[in-house]
DNA sequence: TGTACATCAGTGAACGCGCGTTCACTGATGTAC
DNA sequence: TGTACATCAGTGAACGCGCGTTCACTGATGTAC
């Protein structure tokens, strides 16, 4: 007996067991294939390919292509919390602010085919496990405005900013804004957040409330 | 000789002739596809064959599959700013900005499969006419931006609220926000942007410039 | 402690599919004389 | 005005590909006696 990293318990007799964990293995081989090409190389048969094992075999642990991609997407809502989180604990701060979105824009490019697959794909919405996922990133982004801007529409505003972090990952992502240094990127995510946050109107009616 | 719409002479014999206008045809042709099916259903293939044409045809007139991809984004690109440009002329106020904001994602809810091709692929950024269509939206936002918020920093400002509307489009293309009834998006949308740029600011060090 | 057995994870061959792309071709078109 | 010809848009058959999924199977595993 011993145990995966994630505490599963596994029969390893040594040589060639039944393989012991296949479902997390082929997660790990999903992943490894986006890295390395891109959303277009992930397929059932070449997970089942990378992690040695027959075209069916996936069939004793997902349903089917989607129920895979749903995994890998899973493991990516994770990693890009975690992510999010060591780049900054608790953002209270409007700098703090603009230091996760760099951030979340950084994973987005630094994993455009998971990044894709976790955001781009219009199958399955309503896994429970990708609707929990999201769940949490909007907690997470609403408690930062909430510490950030207590007298704005938290509703309102969670979503803005979600919204625009998430605006500018794709659009780098997707070539519309030049990506091809990430300090050029990281600068333009930072003084995009800034200037949205700083926006002196012109056209209103009133001025901003400062408290 | 008679002419297409777009001015382009053609030479209709009355019966079965060449075809007349094949590129265009499957353009036309790709985006009833992506309207019905899917950006999934959109093949080189499909496109001859609902362009009554045999599988080899298209060669003539486009490279490859990413050719006519691009064609069919090109034309994406100018129906969006046509429909921008419905919404409201020349929007200067924040609730004209809201407004085109709404309209964005209505475009694209609209047509998702269209709008996936046209921001969504990672393939061929450096198509001229895609980037010439970026370089239009850009403007367009900028010109917005200097109209309404003439003391902001107007790069970044125009970056941040392309980058909001474009994530507020995709949150919803995407099932992470609830597109559900169409009153509800553009209710959610209006809100988002408005709160943006009504934000008051509880951590900045200086009060936002009020002229 | 040893043996019979049920379980079930993985096999491998096969299915039908649609795809992108190529190739030698054909036949209508417009043009040069 | 009529005819010969070059052009070139579209044909249709074929290529090899990888895919998702199914099926009857096998053989290692853990368990009950």
């Amino acid at each position: 007996m011993s145990t995966w990293e994630d505490g599963r318990s596994v029969r390893t007799t040594g040589g060639t067991y039944h393989h012991g964990d296949l479902r997390a293995a082929l997660v790990s081989a999903a992943l490894e294939l986006l890295e390395e090409g891109g959303a277009t190389e992930l397929s059932l048969r070449a997970a089942a390919r990378r992690a040695g094992v027959a075209p069916s075999a996936p069939y004793r642990h997902y349903a089917d292509r989607d129920a895979l991609l749903s995994a890998v997407a899973a493991v990516g809502y994770r990693e890009l919390a975690e992510y999010l989180a060591t780049a900054h604990p608790s953002p209270s701060t409007t700098d703090d602010l603009a230091a996760v979105a760099v951030a979340y824009v950084r994973f987005a490019l630094q994993r455009p085919a998971l990044f894709r697959v976790m955001f781009g794909e219009p199958c399955d919405r309503d896994s429970g496990e990708r609707v929990a996922a999201t769940a949490a990133i909007a907690t997470y982004v609403g408690a930062i405005v909430e510490r950030c801007f207590p007298t704005a529409d938290p509703d309102a505003l969670s979503t803005a900013i979600w919204a625009l972090v998430h605006g500018l990952a794709f659009l780098h992502l997707d070539g519309k804004l030049d990506s091809s240094t990430p300090d050029a990127v990281a600068a333009r995510v930072s003084a995009a957040v800034h200037a949205v946050l700083t926006v002196s109107l012109a056209n209103t009616p009133e001025p901003p409330l400062v408290p």
